[in-house]
DNA sequence: CGACTGCTTGAGCCAGTTCAACCACTGTGG
DNA sequence: CCACAGTGGTTGAACTGGCTCAAGCAGTCG
């Protein structure tokens, strides 16, 4: 895969129009790719020095655990997002990473990193834009799990995953490949997986969505919107800092 | 007052050991005082090209609104504390700033905090810090309200506040001053504010901690700190990249 | 074939909500 | 100086969204 075509690239390529010498900055980026088996943690709680990396194909998600053995789910990563940006540049990781698919990943050293960003400052912007996004996709998780009932979260999460995965290349608005289970969704949007099911087939029976056989087809996006409340302004952020 | 006992001096100083340049750098962002009463919002969203701040006395909160009414806080902002550096980099702000008390703040310029960033690159690290340990507390925060019942997420609540503040110089181990009602809990923690009455009711008769009048008293912060499951490493993360 | 993982459905229960009332304070205008 | 309105806190009673427990089913893998 050139960086023409990888969902980094068509992620940052939304946001800025990427040069030549921005593309292959990136290229470098993926060199030192790593495959990771799924269910073993590439990440956890409390681990140091851990390097970042840049996800090609694959889903994971991060979580935390409670004293209690509850999870919860913080969010997921789709290609094309980074991985703990946090924990390169803090010590030490504050939340666990685990692959939920076979996952293909490009480490990224700090120091490449930086030194890409001086390179290309735009990329720089770019990065900034991407883990802003990033940010503000934690904000409406939490404003969802304290105000929104089961099927508004539940609507609502689906809708957003759809729209980022959609920017990457790997979705429509008609529906999208997802390999996540029921209990995954439950620790991501605070239910029990009893629950989720529930609601999974209400929604299907409104003839909104159908998440089913890890596939999610949308019936009708314009009343699912409605019901969930959602407004995708805070997933396109315009650039400012970019003349 | 003087940057050496300014709030966001405490608190960038128990991250690094602040020399006299950087001591004045951080004292040249604090030119630009200005007053805001509260309850009037100081930001909100969908406004453009906003300024940051920084905290100097007085308490704010950030939150989102819902179609429905409802409203979720994401989080408040004390002394010391920046706020809206999101809105800064990103030209337009994805949730609003309200006031709690009457609030003195200092308005910091995009380019000035750049410039800053570029003569003192040690203050910019310590920020990235604070940025960052913001960060943290919204997950945090999304955790607790996603798998921890009312009870565990109040007392969890009022120890994370107290960390913070006693940073800052305004608290002790033993409590401190609190502004909030019990209104504004019941936003942050996703719950109505008849239960948070209920929830505060039970913590005081537990001998855990009181929260009446306007302040916080711990009685027994290491009962507290097992019922929350209350873990501060979050709060004061290593600074890896300074040598 | 059995074991396991993920999905589905029912029944009963409980944490937290909503509605409604009442109290204590504080500020404000006549 | 009192009346009155507004805000914040407190408590009870009834209701409900989502949970837990329990059972059964379908597909897949060794």
């Amino acid at each position: 895969m050139t960086a023409l075509n990888s969902p980094l690239a068509l992620k940052l390529g939304a946001f800025v129009a990427l040069s030549n010498d921005e593309m292959s900055a990136l290229d470098r980026l993926h060199a030192r790719r790593k495959l990771f088996p799924p269910g073993r943690d590439m990440v956890h709680q409390g681990q140091v020095n851990q390097s970042a990396y840049i996800l090609a194909s694959g889903w994971v998600c991060s979580y935390k655990l409670l004293s209690g053995g509850a999870r919860q789910i913080v969010d997921f990563q789709i290609p094309g997002d980074f991985l703990g940006l946090r924990s390169v540049l803090f010590r030490t990781a504050d939340h666990n990473i685990e692959p939920v698919t076979k996952v293909e990943a490009s480490e990224v050293l700090a120091i490449d990193l930086l030194d890409t960003f001086s390179r290309t400052p735009r990329l720089a912007t770019a990065v900034l834009w991407a883990a802003s996004r990033d940010e503000a996709m934690v904000v409406e998780h939490l404003v969802g799990i304290g105000r929104r009932d089961a099927k508004e979260r539940t609507a609502h999460f689906l809708l957003e995953l759809g729209s980022r995965l959609k920017l990457v290349g790997l979705g429509s608005a008609q529906g999208y490949a997802c390999p996540l289970s029921q209990y995954m969704l439950a620790d991501a949007l605070g239910l029990s997986a009893v629950h989720v099911n529930r609601v999974l087939r209400e929604l299907r029976e409104d003839g909104l969505v159908t998440f089913q056989n890890g596939h999610v087809v949308i019936h009708d996006i314009d009343r699912l919107m409605v019901l969930a409340d959602f407004d995708k302004s805070y997933l396109d952020h315009d650039g400012p800092l970019l003349k």
